[in-house]
DNA sequence: AAAAAATGGTGATTTGAATCATTCTTAAAA
DNA sequence: TTTTAAGAATGATTCAAATCACCATTTTTT
């Protein structure tokens, strides 16, 4: 056995520092005065797949998802990120385009700043530099755990997974609204909207979770967590 | 139809800089210095998944496997590393332990050196630190697209990304033997060792490669690319 | 050189999840 | 309010790939 388990979802989405407190008064300026801010409604395009990659965000308030489109109709979804993250990042230091798309789910702030002023941020101050760096390795990590859990799991384990991390590592809590679609959440799991489905009315049944529409509360998390670990 | 195509494997692997030339005279003597060569035969364990990580390497010569050990005996491997690439950034950055496990796949030399001494060189050298975060982001991007197109993609199309991975981002060349074995290739496609083998004596007899015990050699770049487009 | 182990290859069978088809339900638009 | 559309749910069917069971071949060890 493994030391590091295929815990499918980390805390990869929380942040990690406070821009407020790592940035000089200076650098703070330039930041607010080089940075616009805008305001999404509850399904908004903010950055879309293949589109040239001029500017990352940092989220304010709200929620997003970060999406893949793969072929035809077929989406992944990557993450969700919560007020503090950036998102862009990985497509602005080393692509043209967009590697995948954000969209908000809910009403959502954002600050966007160019990519030469996130450069020179990290030029200009260490500190925040290491974080950012850290928060890529973090983001790396995480898909990579994505990779394998998706990969070698079955779908009880994966839904499992998607569950646990709305319950750990968005919402904090064993109960919760999830503002996705069902199809949405099967693109989170890697899965059909069909296949979610079934597998969310086993766990109901199994009263292992309990759920109308879509708040969603947990029962048993140890059952959860074996299943996650099991796969 | 999306303008980011699902190529599973892109030019992640292959160095875009040479430490000699980024580093400055006085940054370089630190980093042999400090840093240790080490040689490894045909098949070792260079970094150990979930044992605790003291360094990173850079690969001198020769060529490794970065795989992730998933459950009892299954395994992804996440990529090939060539001369000029470091591995074990992204856990030496975020994590406490190796996320990956990297061996080996030839005769191979290494030098690793510290995290710290990353860190150390990282804020004297800005450029060498762009450069790092640069290959940091694009592990990324490849990840996220392996994550899609192993998601997305059935087994001939996978098959044809791997082949095509070896040819172009590996050997640059359409005649190779590639040193792993079929288990290791169904692995790299994430599927058993049986069904690897199935799809490439499908794309035997169809003469879309051929193939002896090792040596592989293309005979229809279009085909491989048209099967890896869809999927 | 013989024995043992690891790797390569194949056929038959099973199976998890995708797909297809349809109904029910909630939300939005006319 | 009625109509229309979008989302949720369930059953029946299909299918790609995993698993199981072997045998062949190559490599390594004794």
């Amino acid at each position: 056995m493994n030391t590091t388990e295929n815990v499918a979802v980390q805390k990869t989405t929380k942040p990690s520092f406070n821009i407020e407190e790592v940035l000089t008064a200076p650098e703070l300026a330039r930041f607010y005065e080089e940075s616009n801010r805008t305001e999404f409604g509850k399904r908004d395009t903010i950055f879309k797949q293949g589109s040239r990659v001029t500017e990352v965000a940092l989220v304010i308030s709200g929620l997003v998802k970060v999406t893949r489109e793969m072929r035809k109709g077929k989406n992944l979804i990557l993450r969700v990120a919560q007020p503090g993250c950036f998102v862009g990042i990985s497509s602005g230091l080393a692509s043209e385009t967009y590697e995948y798309s954000v969209c908000s789910m809910e009403t959502t702030t954002i600050r966007t700043i160019s990519v030469d002023t996130l450069r020179w941020l990290m030029e200009s101050n260490h500190r925040f530099a290491n974080e950012i760096n850290q928060r890529i390795c973090s983001e790396n990590l995480f898909n990579i755990s994505r990779l394998s859990s998706l990969l070698s799991k079955q779908l009880p384990g994966r839904v499992a997974d998607i569950i646990l991390y709305f319950s750990q590592d968005i919402f904090s809590s064993n109960e919760f609204s999830i503002p996705l679609t069902r199809q949405e959440l099967a693109e989170l799991a890697g899965t059909t909207k069909e296949s979610l489905i079934r597998t969310l009315s086993e766990f109901k049944n199994d009263k292992i979770i309990d759920m109308n529409r879509n708040v969603f509360s947990i029962n048993s998390f140890n059952i959860l967590k074996t299943l996650s670990r099991l796969g």
